[in-house]
DNA sequence: TTGTAAGCGTTATCAC
DNA sequence: GTGATAACGCTTACAA
């Protein structure tokens, strides 16, 4: 049995009280009892039960993560670094995946409900169910969206700009020279995608370009539709002189499918990814990326939920991040094989 | 604020002691009464403060789950199926990255002590530190281990048997008549890398073959040490006739070379890779892979700290998992490039 | 400055 | 079968 606030208290012949106040550095305690009661609670390791100490306060220290799923390296870096700074500032994360099933979700936010963790981060998915968001939102933890979309409600967001991240890759690979540039996309009917491609294209325009729609394709995230696709654009007998690629699964099956080809990268055609570095860097050659300020953004919202939970009212709503161009040999004109 | 017990109990005219009772199950309620209160306690969608329930009852339903980072794909895996099971069983999962930090470790374990855990699952990093686990054990909260071996004490584990994966490896390489093979391996001084290459020797000697000490080649867990082992071999003169590597990052590095070289794989030089699937289906050919069984392996884990805290007793300490070979192109004597 | 006592929301031990 | 009531370990008015 740990010992209690009870237990220190007799031992240093003060009430609980004083110990209480003595050990949370509230006034009403003389500095000689203070440092006494401090003295012996050290010694003896004592630790305040989070517990009990949540049900006084009100409070639990916890915050809940909740995300659909965990194989994406990108969430990894974000669970990462939000267990950084939450855990710098004294909160506890608690792992809710909701395994993208509508029933975990729900479970998990009874959580909220139930006292058991002061507030939330939501972390990617797909647009914020209403009657979910809505309950708590009305009732009471404090919640804030990470790459999260809510339509009803203004909830406190971080958010990184897609459309720019598109933009930057449109506008790196029209500053090599090309014209014709593929697009491979994930499927077309999310939301993050067409913001990405609405930015590539954005870039063209900019620069005098038109997006030739048929180079455009979308398709399931997985390795296959990378590989298709340039099989399709080469019967289509439409070759583009480049490609972005929004995510690095997909230019693993691009690349390999190139190569399957005889062409070269970049030679032949140089790419840019919209993606994690961990695949990215495995491809070769290394990909030049667009790549997130994922640990920012991770930082931010845990920021974020910490301020709402003191009390403090946050300077900005709703964050948006700029994802910035890594360039690497898939794209560097003058490409030459003389890697380490 | 969320309804209490309290306002159950003057809901449905009853004493809180009953609400309680009916609420969980417990005998001493008349059927009548209980059916009653449930429906009273749904209708009013009440959630019992998990806070209270655990002071009460001096359980909190959470277990906590250190690891020492979080970026390699396989500790991905394990996360996650180690917060299916608990979730399952009714548990949450506060997720404890001690980024390899021994003062972040030592924090964490305090959550042990402040009773704000039940338990706890420690997956992987070194061996553990004595100080801290004497206090654990000797005290409280039951812990079981992931991939960690213990020394001092016998523990509760689940380990996979590395042995047995090189074994796997070397046994597979020989099959496909290969008499020279070079094995690419991480830090020579950790335990984990020399039971792989024990376990792979083991298997050449199975075959009359002995290891030749100059074609292993050790170092850091760093694509680069895959792409300088190969060129090292090739100084030396000393052409192996196939590849154990220990980890896809380290065959990400070796296939580079390998290909950069102008060889084949697996014409020239067939691949078995110690290693995760993510990574190993990137690199191209997709890699012929040891793989673990760490779903299999979480599940055990939450399962024996989940009958850990039911005081059951558990069949088997400690329990050993088999890897398995997933072979694949990188090890195909009839390798053609006919891939989708 | 210090101590007393009333919560916080449950569960569990008693009587009735 | 049911209802008071004392824990659980802490915080926080309110007294002293």
């Amino acid at each position: 049995m740990p010992l209690t606030l009870k237990d220190i208290a007799r031992k240093a012949g003060v009430a609980e009280s004083t110990v209480s106040r003595a050990l949370n550095d509230k006034p009403g305690v003389s500095e000689e009892k203070r440092k006494e009661i401090i003295q012996i609670a050290r010694k003896h390791n004592y630790q305040p039960n989070q517990l009990a100490q949540g049900l006084a306060k009100q409070e639990t220290h916890m915050i809940a993560l909740l995300l659909s799923q965990l194989e994406n390296p990108d969430y990894t870096e974000i669970i990462k670094n939000i267990e950084r700074s939450a855990n710098r500032a004294g909160y506890q994360i608690i792992l809710c995946n909701t395994d993208g099933k509508p029933q975990k979700e729900k479970n998990y936010f009874e959580l909220l409900k139930q006292n058991i963790v002061d507030g939330a981060i939501i972390v990617g998915g797909r647009l914020t169910e209403k009657n979910i968001l809505n309950i708590v939102l009305n009732e009471e933890a404090p919640i804030v969206l990470l790459n999260r979309l809510s339509e009803e409600i203004t909830i406190p967001s971080v958010l990184i700009d897609k459309n720019r991240g598109g933009y930057l890759a449109g506008q790196h690979l029209v500053d090599q020279g090309l014209q014709e540039i593929a697009a491979i996309m994930g499927p077309e009917d999310n939301y993050q995608e067409s913001e990405k491609i609405n930015g590539f294209e954005k870039a063209l325009y900019d620069n005098d370009l038109t997006a030739n729609p048929r180079l455009i394709k979308s398709g399931p995230l997985e390795r296959g539709h990378g590989y298709n696709s340039f099989l399709e654009l080469m019967e289509q007998g439409e070759m583009p002189d480049g490609f972005f690629v929004s995510h690095s699964l997909l230019a693993a099956g691009l690349t390999e499918a190139i190569k399957m080809g005889g062409y070269h990268i970049p030679g032949d055609f140089p790419i840019v990814c919209y993606g994690d570095n961990l695949i990215s860097s495995i491809i070769n050659p290394s990909l030049t990326i667009i790549s997130e300020p994922l640990a920012e953004a991770a930082h931010q919202a845990s920021n974020k939920i910490i301020s709402l939970l003191k009390g403090e009212t946050i300077s900005q709503q709703i964050s948006v991040l700029k994802p910035s161009i890594n360039v690497r040999d898939s794209s560097l004109p003058q490409f030459k094989n003389n890697k380490k």
